[in-house]
DNA sequence: CAGTCGATTCACT
DNA sequence: GTGAATCGACTGA
């Protein structure tokens, strides 16, 4: 049987393009993501990019480093990383082998295995909120540091895929500035939603953490 | 090797 | 709106 024309994976080339132009074209994009529990689909409603070494906000600024040296590895590729001592967060690489460029999955609308969501997120309160920020998308799909490096494309895809999906129209993408990023990193537009998607999680300036005492 | 802080979320006021 | 939770990576001495 033939896969439906919006159920066809995206491929190697897709993600080989500069990471500012693949970030808004992720948007209505399917992302599945199997396991032994099953498999649950997200369609991707919100992302940010990440301009690799020179983007201050990016965590390829200082360089290759244990933690991010998938980011500077071949495009369509997943990387993780673990912050705030409890969390995870998922990007796909993007752009050319060794300009470290990534797109952080922010948020999506789960289509498929909502009900193994919700065991994962069981202080969502509505279906909305199952992957309502990258972290909350991170729990949802169940990521972890083990799945870093996981290849979207071609034969050897496990555990995601990528699927063409549905995107919106481009009057329906917005934009703004990253969320949480600090300083210099925090002035470039490079967040991008589908407009009057509930799912999209609100956006909020850097915040300094007080001192401890 | 100690200090700092994070591409966040949640409970609570 | 505010503050706690919680730990690994990175920095600079």
């Amino acid at each position: 049987m033939i896969a439906a024309p919006d159920r066809t994976p995206l491929t190697r080339d897709f993600f080989d393009r500069p990471v500012l132009e693949v970030a808004p074209d992720l948007l209505g994009r399917v992302l599945v993501r199997d396991s032994e529990d099953g498999p649950i689909e997200l369609r991707l409603t919100e992302v940010e990019a990440y301009a690799g070494e020179a983007d201050p906000g990016s965590h390829a600024y200082r360089g290759r480093t244990p933690r991010n040296s998938v980011m500077f590895g071949p495009p369509g590729h997943v990387y993780v990383y673990f912050t705030y001592g409890m969390w995870h967060c998922m990007n796909l690489v993007c752009g050319p082998e060794g300009m470290a460029g990534a797109v952080l999955l922010r948020a999506g609308e789960v289509t498929a295995g909502a009900e193994l969501a919700r065991k994962r997120r069981l202080s969502a309160r509505s279906d909305k909120e199952l992957a309502k920020g990258p972290a909350r998308l991170a729990t949802a799909l169940d990521v972890d540091r083990s799945l870093d490096g996981s290849d979207v494309c071609g034969e050897k895809a496990d555990p995601f895929m990528v699927l063409t999906g549905t995107p919106p129209r481009p009057d329906q993408v917005s934009s703004g500035p990253r969320t949480g990023v600090a300083g210099e990193g925090g002035v470039h537009p490079w967040r991008f939603w589908t407009a009057n998607d509930p799912t999209v999680s609100p956006y909020r300036a850097h915040t300094p953490r007080r001192r401890r005492t």
